[in-house]
DNA sequence: CTGAAGTTTCAGTATTTTCTGAAAGTTTAA
DNA sequence: TTAAACTTTCAGAAAATACTGAAACTTCAG
């Protein structure tokens, strides 16, 4: 139920957040029959549900011998999921709006205030970028050397530090 | 109208991105009329969606001289505009479930069923409270030492190792 | 006080999104 | 080739969300 009401704030709808909770929390696959029987959704519901799932690569289609039917589970570990989540919100809210600040960017300003909003825009692209740029080289780090980068917290800012005093020496 | 079909996504509906947008581009600060004329929008919904933008943190009410209109403008740099989004989301997106998890992870589980369910809420409690207490130290360093960080990249990766090798010997 | 100039609220309406269920499509065992 | 056992699609219904505008409220200059 959580997973419903958390779904839209996470980018998709309740049934679709109610849907992967369940997966995620029940250990064998189960049928799109179970999945609307356990929500009490409709069958159709329950399809455009999975569709939507694996557009964001977060379900995996299995099939038992002897069962024509197909059996849902959770694609790859936690971790991965968080990353796929992530990478797909950065697809979705991040991307769009970074292509639109360029193509803006691209323009003359034709006045005093064209000049403003584009200072603006400037910002905030740079902003997106870097901070998106970020996230992908982090991503692309092992998720031990990540957690270990995590646990050091602002302490990072120590061995920073530390670093530029010996190449100074 | 762009930050109007991104709001959503952003986390708030369509006209509050455009009264957001418009606020951000315009030097200087717009009465509630202005901002109504300016998007062709009622001006209730104005004050529902300034009263949205103020939950966020994110606009601030002026006065000139002479005049007893209020007049808007964003609240803060680009740079705090990003962390208060961010900030807020977290509370609004992440936190909720975080706290749901906990109390879920206190009950004794009654079966196996309840012994894997809880085990994968565990796993994601944990990476949760990873990533939103790292990120909570990240904010708390100067914007500057952030950029660095970040600029940085997965090359942060190479300094840690270096610490280690230093504190080895 | 008073009332002009403003802001907020909220019931009702319009719009958007989601859900259902029946029909169409697909796959495969025999 | 058939038909049973599934899955997908999609038009229309239901539900959720956003918007309007008029009434209520607030503030303050005179």
């Amino acid at each position: 139920m959580h997973c419903g009401e958390m779904g839209s704030r996470w980018g998709f709808n309740r049934t679709v957040g109610q849907m992967y909770g369940l997966l995620i929390i029940h250990e064998e696959p189960l049928s799109a029959m179970q999945i609307s029987e356990a929500l009490n959704i409709s069958r159709g519901n329950v399809s455009m549900g999975i569709k939507e799932l694996q557009s964001w690569r977060l379900v995996q289609v299995q099939h038992k011998p002897k069962d024509r039917k197909e059996y849902y589970s959770p694609a790859g570990s936690i971790w991965e999921m968080a990353t796929r989540v992530f990478e797909e919100r950065r697809k979705r809210e991040v991307d769009p709006t970074l292509s639109l600040l360029r193509d803006n960017l691209l323009d003359e300003p034709a006045n005093q205030k064209e000049q403003y909003a584009q200072k603006q825009m400037h910002e905030i692209h740079d902003l997106l970028e870097t901070v998106t740029h970020w996230a992908g080289e982090l991503q692309s780090m092992s998720p031990e050397k990540l957690n270990t980068l995590m646990k050091l917290g602002a302490g990072v800012s120590k061995v920073i530090n530390l670093k530029d005093k010996l190449i100074s020496k």
